[in-house]
DNA sequence: AATGAATGAGGATTCATTCAT
DNA sequence: GATGAATGAATCCTCATTCAT
């Protein structure tokens, strides 16, 4: 039953079903046709649209990626001073959307997938690189220090995300965010110290 | 020309290969025989001292624990006040030998495959658990928030150790253990204040 | 935007399409869809005009034996003794248009896949038939043996042939002509001997 | 059921089998099952012992090749006169052994082979060099024209080849061996000649 | 007429694991 | 104790072919 321009509806579905897998697998070793059995299609097709096992995971990688962009484009939306913008980009780290069990797998396999396949490194970087010049954008009017800062505040939203990633009874997301803006605040009343 | 006594040598050699292994290709993609070859063996001995692919990775995951625990009981040899031996603990965790790129491979690794190994969960529980402890005992005298300042310690040591294992142009470590520092002072010197 | 009258126009195109990536690839392992791509239309198509892979080469076969049968009658055109037709025979098997490399690889591999397919066989029983009937016709006045004489110059022509696929310092097209023309006048010069 | 020192069976099983295979089907379109299955294994091992289905290959056109090799090694041995070497080198060519079907289809299969694998390219240039030497060599004594020479008698004796593998009704081994030998003498002849 | 979506069988290759020696 | 021979399941990927549109 062939239909005309199901690329993109298949495409989504593959993506949705490839971190479907990662996260009920927990890992990488989740088979091509597993994904495309779950995404409702022959293995066939799937390498029809990707071209392969490799593109898919990354497809799939950068669609994560870009979620969390707009998620933060839509916190930041309502924030006006400086502070709240920070606030803001704490607050999408740690937006429920992120937490859900495949996708902190799926983040997780992909910083290892990173240490291999470059396209991932490369995903990851860019993320990095986005998340730092963002923070370091608004702690400049607050701070002196706005790198140094910068370099922490991401520090410690990544150890978080990773120990929710693995430990069991660990402070919620909401208590985890307080514990970011804590450690900004602090920072910041550094800011009147020497 | 077996020999009587190898045993813990052949163990030793296969752990050692394993992590060598698994720091060189970057993720746990490793073959029996490729640990094998390295340790100078064949495939079968491994299995014949082993039992099997997952229990070799469990030792060697245990070993790399157990280096760790032996780091931080020999940097809080020295140390006498409880600041001091927060110190030693963080030192520890900057250790160079867990720089090591195969190290930080192995650990990375380990945290993935501790979402499926339920082996590995346990191990990095008893990790963690002592890590807290240890934090937890040494903050009491000095603030009434023990807790609250050992898990933020503990996801920053992470954080920075997750980002030191993924990018390239960061703070070195001994930069990272300062910042680790800067965050414990700035929580204990929280402790006068309301 | 489909076209009334396009199928000698599509079939056309295949068929060159299949010589030429036969060629290109120098053996049979065509998938359709490059011949079709390179034919400039979708696999389905290929498939509506010839029914299977199996036929499109069989088709390029056919087209490559009728091209050569059409070199022979025109360089037969202009001959009027025996021995004239002899060399025009001769001068088509090593026409320009017979040693353009996809043609070489081409009828190469249809040799071998007239090992396997009976179509093929047939369409090369066919080829080599006409040739040998070619070969006694005009050898007939000239000598007693021309059965004989026929077989060997057809032999020596695929030789050459053959040598001209596969090796790289060979004589040239037009000394291979020469040296099957000396076996020719040879084995006739033979005819006044005992 | 595993044995020691079964790696030279093996592989000379495997090489058998292919040939067979090659020669049955007439195409190598010989799946590594097939073959292993045949050699009375499995595919994993054929794998193990050779690398990979093209080496498989090339072992077994080197085989075809050092067999004819050896061929013309024992027709030269009772042979003294440079002609009577020259007999030799055409007996081997034409002797029953490379006429077995699978040795036909086998040296077909790799001719076409050559044109897309470098190393069967390679295998098949030193055979050609090999068997040109020899005719060379032993034509110096007997004509002025040996290097003329020996370029037809390779063609013609790869003509007739060519033709046992594709046509029936056809002169047999014998009578293509006289052929050849009658080229040979005819050219020889020429010597005296102006 | 023409497309390209879709399937599914088939094949090369890899690897953990077992076991005779 | 030690080897490496052997298996066979599992996986990625390709491709001829079909078919709805």
């Amino acid at each position: 039953m062939p239909k005309l321009g199901m690329e993109p509806i298949r495409r989504k579905a593959l993506i949705d079903a490839t971190i479907g897998e990662v996260g009920r697998v927990g890992s990488l070793d989740v088979t091509v046709g597993q994904i495309a059995k779950r995404a409702g299609m022959s293995s066939g097709l799937a390498h029809h649209y990707f071209g392969g096992k490799d593109q898919i995971f990354l497809a799939a990688m950068r669609h994560i990626l870009s979620q969390f962009g707009a998620q933060v484009r839509r916190e930041l939306a309502g924030a006006t001073t400086p502070f709240e913008r920070l606030q803001a980009i704490v607050a999408a780290s740690f937006h429920a959307d992120n937490f859900a069990p495949e996708v902190i797998s799926a983040w997780l396999t992909f910083y290892v997938q990173a240490q291999t396949s470059s396209g991932a490194r490369r995903l990851l970087r860019i993320y990095a690189a986005r998340l730092h010049s963002n923070l370091v954008y608004n702690l400049r009017p607050l701070t002196g220090r706005a790198e140094h800062v910068a370099h922490g505040t991401a520090a410690i939203i990544d150890g978080y995300y990773l120990r929710h990633a693995l430990q069991d009874n660990l402070p919620d997301r909401a208590q985890s965010k307080a514990l970011v803006m804590e450690y900004l605040e602090m920072q910041l009343a550094q800011k009147a110290a020497p």
